[in-house]
DNA sequence: ATTTATTTCTTTGTATACAATAAGTCAATA
DNA sequence: TATTGACTTATTGTATACAAAGAAATAAAT
């Protein structure tokens, strides 16, 4: 794996946990790579906000909740749209992979019935890919290049977050909702039934933040 | 300057044009510097879509029509929510620095009646206050981040783009009538005339994309 | 004369080297 | 014991070096 994909991952999945400085050195060691592709990498995951500099060298940034709640407004206000459009725009082939996706969806939450690490990794996968195909189907590159750096901040939650049924139940309802509209042409429908269904994440995650088990992710306001 | 800003000035200025291949020693030695803080700032620029990689190396990214008009979708999308949070959050600073960025556009439109570069750069640059100031009020930091990325590309475009009296009047109309709505508190008169407001500027854009102006801008298609 | 093959040359990608600066350590003084 | 100050160490930021991969150019062949 490249060095960008690298650390994002283990951003992403707390390996690197919030605030921790990322050493070029021992980076360039556990990739073996030299130093200047890891600074490049560094580069890149900064652009987008993911690493914050330092007075020298960068750390993992550090999310407040102003910043979840920050970022879930604005992935609501991303995706409803692309929920609208993707009802205006999908193409046959949207409309299999949307279906293929969510009946997956389906197939994992009910085939993992305990709630281990590796099924909350699975149901994150596929609910991805869901939304993922949602914001394809809208249509527009610039859109989803977008959407796919906004999303990356709430994954880094999502990785610890333990889900309970009914709120899997919850969601995959509103998905079958949402498909509906996309493949009955009712962008109004799609739109508002994924603002939903966003907030709903939103609540969720904020209800959760003080949880043990991604309260080491949390780090309020450390100066 | 630094690296990074100077190439991106370069870009939105035109000095760079479209497809142009980056050479790094050749920008090495404008800005008398090694290949390695060049190839650091090229990767934050890749990261942003400004450029885009090449076989080898990177080049001034090409828009075409369709990302102009994606790109709009998404700014009025942005900007227009923008808007209606700023009238539910602006604080009083923030009204006064809104009311300031409003006049001074006033006044430079009505102070240059003769429309040279000069002036044309003078009238981007005070309507940008005007919006940042929109974006600012609007509180959210992720949302200004994001808007900030998206507002550059029209960028490109607008600072060749010879606006007539009436385009600009009409513009400083709306202008005030949004800064009315987020004094009055009025949320969904500020998104709408907002939304109204960018896509007049798309419109003009998008009517304009093969006048000799910008043509040397704008390449379809380049593969 | 046009196309293909081979060689040369340029430019990138990665590694290493060195200098500058922040952080850490230890001792001395209050 | 706590705090300040000088010294040492570690890590960054920038420059340079070298190897590999395209691009350009020249030569050969049909």
């Amino acid at each position: 794996m490249d060095a960008y994909n690298y650390i994002k991952e283990a951003i992403i999945h707390g390996k690197f946990e919030p605030g921790m400085r990322l050493a070029e050195e021992t980076l360039a060691k556990e990739l073996n790579l030299s130093r200047t592709p890891i600074r490049e990498a560094i580069k890149q995951l900064e652009a987008e906000g993911l690493v914050v500099p330092l007075k020298r060298g960068v750390g993992v940034r550090n999310f407040t909740k102003e910043d979840i709640k920050e970022i879930y407004d604005l992935r609501s206000l991303l995706e409803s749209y692309a929920a609208g459009q993707a009802a205006i725009n999908r193409t046959e082939e949207d409309l299999i992979e949307l279906q293929t996706a969510n009946e997956l969806y389906d197939k994992v939450i009910h085939d993992n019935s305990l709630r281990d690490l590796t099924s909350i990794q699975a149901i994150v996968h596929t609910n991805s890919r869901f939304h993922e195909a949602i914001v394809s189907s809208a249509k527009n590159k610039h859109l989803y290049f977008h959407i796919s750096k906004v999303v990356v901040v709430p994954m880094v939650f999502r990785s610890f977050y333990w889900y309970t049924d009914f709120q899997l139940q919850q969601s995959l309802e509103v998905h079958k909702i949402i498909f509906e509209a996309i493949k009955n042409k009712e962008p109004e429908r799609a739109r508002i039934a994924m603002h939903e269904h966003i907030f709903q994440g939103r609540d969720n995650v904020l209800k959760h933040l003080d949880d043990i088990k991604i309260s080491h992710l949390f780090k309020e306001e450390a100066k």
